[in-house]
RNA sequence: GGUCCCGUAGCUCAGUUGGAUAGAGCACCAGAUUCCGAAUCUGGGGGUCGGAGGUUCGAAUCCUCUCGGGACCGCCA
């Protein structure tokens, strides 16, 4: 239980000891911090219900609470708020069985599921850039949060395999390389082991397509009869799919990984191809896919719908599938082989209608209950112009080109300050990368999810204010600090004991850990870890400023302020890796 | 045309079941280092919460209208 849920329930009882709704007992941190630690309006909600004074309803609840020793302060103001301070040693208490948990998930208590998290939808042939940026950050990060709290979660990357531009690969291979095994159909195979296209080839081979494809019908014909002989199984154009998919995982991977995220599954929509009829079938038989210019769709509107959903559709009046589609069969398939809770896309929030109507579509046809299928919609990384991210060419910037940009930057920064010399050339450089990196990806975070924000290198990099590199300074203080303290022979970090209103503020800060985690889990909302993060590093700069550690002369209050330091850096570094963020070891 | 989101300090943004004096970071001004990393810390100025009505004891938050910006709306994914 987190320490709000803690302190609601005790309030609570106080509001039932008084006859009212223990509901109404909630409890927050103090929106005035110099009056309280933490409040409770729900006096004045219940002496609307009750017909009664606020005031004197908070009165007598906070007379009850008084009587309570973890309370130093129970007091009420304004029109009925209750403010609430907690006792010093009731927080040293805490602080001390914090310290001595091994694991702090137990300071949040959920029901864990198995997920399926969806947070890749790279394509072959196609490289990385801004726009699975977010995404992979978000998802990520939510993943190892999920994780934290005990769920079970399966990382799908979702590869974008399937379709009209794996036909169109084809046919532009064909036109180069005509020669190639894969195109006589008098051959059966088997088929060379090595691919016959390198990476660059293959990221040259499909804009080249796509181009022609789009000027030229026939081309387009031609792409479109390769694109229905491959799903039909055709043996030549399987085997250099296969070598595409391959080639063009190797290198996804890579960057996926520069990004720190990684993924457990790496299915793609081809995988869903083959449980499609069947799906189908089943659809008709209960009467969902009916005919619509040609077309074949499932209507998904309901009685009392506030906006107008429009049907999705099944079958194009040519008889191919849309990406609505191979998303429902996509649910068939992970039903399947992971029999989930849950499933959770991690998909731009511009595409929340196409969800809702694949969802709708799959708790008709008994797929899954819709409910348990969610949207994590985010928006987008905008240029200053205020619209989505675009080079100074107008064209659409590889995640490759940013990560460079951000770990150059990083680079010249370090190079700047100073900091970093006589560190060598590899440990500078491995410094820069997770400095950019993780510049990067706080700064992404640390917006909520749903709006978008403005891509300003200077400011995610800048080594002051609410960044990642303040984030990693934070942890390396930590370590440094306590690193010095060993070597100095200060003694064993021991008991906390609070004196001191920066070491108050530490520790209370520490203490809201669980509610921060438990927010950024239930609301699927990293950037309130990051609030937490950043005011944990800022408070533990504050503590670090006023109070001697390693020196303080007072053997006990230096063993106290050693445990304080310890716990500020193992709940800062666990947020980091909760974040997705590497510390280097020092900076 | 229909639906949805957004408009808060000079800039970038928080403020999610309606609650006290609307917050943070940056920028700006003024300070702090005989001492554990000053990439830090302390203090300060700065607001008609787009506008107008309404509901309420109480509104940045809920409702209506309006202005401005953006997104989405079956045969691309």
């Amino acid at each position: 239980m987190t320490l709000l849920d803690e302190l609601s329930r005790r309030v609570g009882d106080a509001f039932a000891a008084a006859g009212l709704d223990p509901q109404l007992g909630r409890v927050k941190p103090a929106d005035r911090p110099d009056l309280a630690q933490f409040q409770c309006n729900g006096a004045l909600p219940a002496a609307k219900i009750a017909k009664k004074n606020p005031r004197e309803l908070a009165t007598a609840i906070a007379e009850n609470l008084s009587g309570d020793a973890a309370f130093s302060e129970v007091t009420v103001a304004g029109p009925g708020f209750i403010n609430i301070k907690l006792s010093d040693d009731e927080i040293a208490r805490r602080m001390n069985a914090l310290s001595g948990a091994g694991d702090w998930k137990d300071t949040v208590a959920i029901s864990p599921e198995k997920i399926v998290m969806d947070y890749g939808g790279p394509n072959v042939a196609k490289p990385l850039h801004v726009g699975h940026l977010r995404a992979a950050i978000i998802g990520e990060s939510l993943k190892r949060i999920f994780r934290f709290l005990g769920n079970d979660v399966v990382g799908d990357v979702h590869l974008g395999d399937w379709g009209l531009p794996m036909g169109q690969l084809i046919t532009e291979l064909q036109r180069e390389q005509p020669d190639l095994p894969y195109f006589d159909e008098t051959i059966e195979g088997p088929y060379p082991d090595e691919p016959p296209v390198t990476l660059k080839d293959l990221e040259r081979l499909y804009p080249q397509a796509s181009a022609a494809c789009k000027e030229n019908e026939a081309r387009a014909d031609e792409a479109r009869a390769a694109t229905a002989a491959l799903q039909k199984g055709r043996p030549g154009y399987r085997a250099l799919w296969r070598h595409f998919v391959a080639v063009s995982r190797r290198a996804i991977e890579a960057e996926y990984d520069d990004l720190g995220v990684t993924f457990d599954l790496w299915k793609g929509e081809a995988d869903a191809d083959s449980l499609i009829a069947g799906m189908a079938a089943e659809m008709r038989q209960k009467n969902l896919i009916e005919d619509s210019d040609g077309a074949q769709v499932i209507r998904v509107a309901k009685d009392g719908d506030k906006k107008k959903i429009p049907p999705l559709m099944m079958f194009k009046s040519d008889g191919g599938v849309t990406y609505g589609t191979t998303d429902l069969a996509t649910i068939v398939d992970r039903v399947q082989s992971e029999s989930p809770d849950r499933i959770l896309y991690v998909v731009d929030q511009r595409q929340s209608l196409h969800f809702e109507q694949v969802f709708r579509a799959a708790g008709l046809a008994g797929l899954f209950p819709a409910h348990r299928l969610e949207h994590i919609g985010f928006g987008t990384m905008n240029g200053k112009d205020g619209k989505p991210f675009k080079t100074r060419e107008g064209g659409v910037l590889r995640l490759r080109e940013l990560i460079d940009m951000m770990t150059e930057r990083a680079g010249e920064r370090i190079a700047d300050s100073g900091l970093a010399k006589g560190y060598g050339e590899a440990e500078t450089a491995e410094i820069a990368r997770k400095v950019g990196i993780a510049a990067l990806k706080f700064a992404d975070l640390s917006n909520p999810r749903t709006s978008d924000y403005v891509f300003d290198i200077d400011r995610f990099m800048a080594f002051e204010g609410k960044t990642g590199p303040y984030l990693l300074y934070a942890s390396v203080r930590v370590r440094s600090v306590l690193a010095k303290a060993e070597a100095a022979g200060a003694g064993a970090a021991g008991d906390i004991i609070i004196k001191a209103p920066e070491e108050r503020d530490l520790a209370l800060s520490l203490l809201a850990f669980g509610d921060a985690v438990y927010g950024a889990y239930d609301k699927r909302l990293p950037h309130l870890l990051c609030d937490h993060a950043f005011s944990l590093a800022q408070v533990f700069s504050k503590f670090y400023a006023a109070c001697r550690i390693s020196d303080e002369a007072d053997a006990r209050l230096r063993a106290s302020r050693l445990s304080l330091a310890g716990l500020a850096g193992r709940q800062l570094d666990l947020i980091l890796e909760l974040l997705g963020l590497e510390a280097p070891e020092r900076m």
